[in-house]
DNA sequence: CGCAGACGCTTGTCTTGACAAGTGTCGTCG
DNA sequence: CGACGACACTTGTCAAGACAAGCGTCTGCG
């Protein structure tokens, strides 16, 4: 009924385009897989580990729930409920301050901390495995693409505040 | 307790490759948000639409389960029921032959091939919305990059068979 | 001073994906 | 030809993410 007398089986590809992002979608894929092999020996989600990172970063001075919730990847209100498991963890404080009582400002704890250094060198090896085996001009070729694939769209929803 | 003397701030990332993997996470989460969007305008996942585009691509022949999930991205057990909402909305038929009855052979239906045709147009407009702005070489260079990426991995859990 | 509206976070609920165990079918070997 | 193991799929259960509504807190305006 509908046209079927198109070619079937001529390309796999609808497009140039779409080559190009399924093959991202099966890269990041399969890198998240080595990741996610890492992590889950800590019991802890790829997103959490980022935002630990992150905490280091502003270490000793805190960070306010969205704003943390923005640097992630995953925009949207579920940082709560990731947060309520580190928390409950104690590798983070949350602390209600009475200058301001509608924010929760986060820290990290020693202990986070003392996480985040025992990590280190294993989370560096899985880097290595995951990408180590392109030179240093090939890797910055790719950050440049991939910057510029994100360019028209960073003013929507894909405002990347860590850089 | 810890080497919190440790420079904190000097540098964001921990390594190029940490660098390159978190570009390559928050470009591929910024691509999605667009395919997300116009999937769900469909009611469909991503994986529901690459499902169909690969079962029309062996029509009117059809595919065991098992081999259709293989050639997923997400590898795993959960194509059954990914499968049955499909099949609910009658875009797939199951079918148990008499030859083998261990295997379920799943072909697309006329409606399904017609909910494809339909998509066909805004799903294009959609990649040329993602990647578009980049030239053909640098898509072309992508693609090689992902793919010398997945080089070392596809022997473990990355075997991509759509190519 | 009090109230409307905005803000920031939390909670409820549903869908989706992950992991493990179970069910039915086939090949094989005694 | 009957039992055992392997295979392909299904089902159960649970954690994680998405979306919408709710709660407490602050600001501004009459």
């Amino acid at each position: 009924m509908t046209s079927s007398a198109k070619p079937k089986s001529g390309k796999r590809f609808d497009s140039p385009e779409q080559e190009a992002f399924l093959n991202l979608w099966r890269t990041y894929d399969c890198l998240k897989a080595l990741e996610d092999e890492l992590f889950g020996t800590y019991q802890l989600s790829a997103q959490q580990y980022n935002a630990l990172r992150l905490l280091r970063s502003v270490h000793p001075a805190s960070m306010q729930t969205l704003a943390l919730g923005k640097r992630l990847i995953s925009r949207g209100p579920d940082t709560t409920r990731m947060l309520d498991r580190l928390e409950q963890r104690q590798f983070i404080v949350r602390e209600r301050r009475s200058e301001n009582r509608r924010v929760v400002e986060i820290a990290i704890t020693t202990q986070g901390l003392a996480l985040l250094d025992e990590m280190t060198k294993t989370v560096r090896e899985m880097h290595e495995r995951q990408l180590g085996h392109l030179s240093r001009t090939e890797q910055q070729d790719l950050i440049t693409l991939l910057k510029r694939i994100r360019e028209p769209h960073e003013d929507a929803s894909c405002d990347w505040l860590d850089e």
